[in-house]
DNA sequence: AAATAGTTTCAATAATATTTGGAAGTACAT
DNA sequence: ATGTACTTCCAAATATTATTGAAACTATTT
């Protein structure tokens, strides 16, 4: 294959994959472009390569930096601003794991937490809160998980072992 | 909090919870629903439970049986169908993570590799490459934990080692 | 074999999420 | 301080996705 058909299918599947996960569609194609740039792109360049508008461009652009994958570069002498990926995907993994988990993860626990308190005796309550100790306690041990894996020292420890064993 | 609140509560934060993560609303909401219930129900319970319609009902409970997450209970004597979710939540994890891997991470994991064989040899080319193989790397370990986390052995032994734990 | 009770399908509709494009804002240069 | 080059915001338009409801279908009962 040809690169600039790879480059599409790539951008579409990455899209794609995305969308499927709750990501915006566009995000993920800005996120997926800037991956497979070898420098920096500007605002500009993100809106012809994508054909989205100038704000879909900038609003998504703007998620990305938030989320710790996409950092802003400014060169010296020029106004635009431009926009590079962290192309290390163990951080790729590790931030996207980190953000989910903080947004989403995280308040879900505390949230099935709290219903455990729910008050009554009867064989309906009793399955309810039964399932929300349940669900509470798996939660929790996923966020456990996910936490000592993200941690930037048991990142530099994969990665480091993971390139050894290759 | 009483009942009707909490489970008021519960369906509206597992639907928006499913959403976040790509899972339509109103699956999710059947699924919360038949979670904390403490028998089966049939399609009508779900509808006048849900306010939802009997399209909507129907479609998402078969949905459900095919994510391996809601069993078909038949009553001897009845003509009724009626639907009980699986209680287990590790064995919930374990299939919608299953599922989720068959449908998106596989076939993520195959196409990345097919882009690894982009030919050309420009600045651009190579960039395009590593990033692919590094994702197909990241991928296909990804997948790996997840088939070796999620075999029915290691749920069995996980299980009981957790609770023994606990 | 007709009536009944229930399930499934799907085109139309509604709800939700995304995208646009222009106006407002910001900061640098002249 | 005005013009210029750019960024950000946001209400309106569009696209996408989910939901409805009624008709078609299927199985059971009389």
């Amino acid at each position: 294959m040809e690169l600039p058909e790879a480059k599409e299918k790539f951008i579409q599947a990455w899209g794609a994959f995305g969308s499927q996960w709750g990501i915006n569609r566009s995000m993920a194609q800005v996120h997926a472009l800037l991956l497979i740039s070898p420098g920096p792109l500007s605002t500009e360049d993100v809106m012809d390569q994508l054909n989205i508008s100038r704000g879909n461009a900038n609003m998504n652009l703007r998620a990305l930096i938030d989320w710790h994958l996409v950092d802003r570069i400014l060169k010296t002498g020029e106004r635009r601003e431009y926009f590079q990926a962290e192309k290390d995907v163990w951080k790729v993994a590790t931030h996207i794991t980190r953000e989910r988990k903080k947004r989403e993860l995280e308040p879900m626990v505390r949230f099935l937490g709290e219903l455990k308190q729910t008050s009554g005796n009867t064989a309906e309550v009793k399955a309810f809160k039964q399932m929300a100790a349940d669900l509470h306690d798996l939660t929790g041990r996923i966020d456990a998980v996910l936490e000592r894996s993200t941690r930037s020292d048991v990142q530099w420890f994969l990665k480091a072992a993971s390139t050894l064993l290759r």
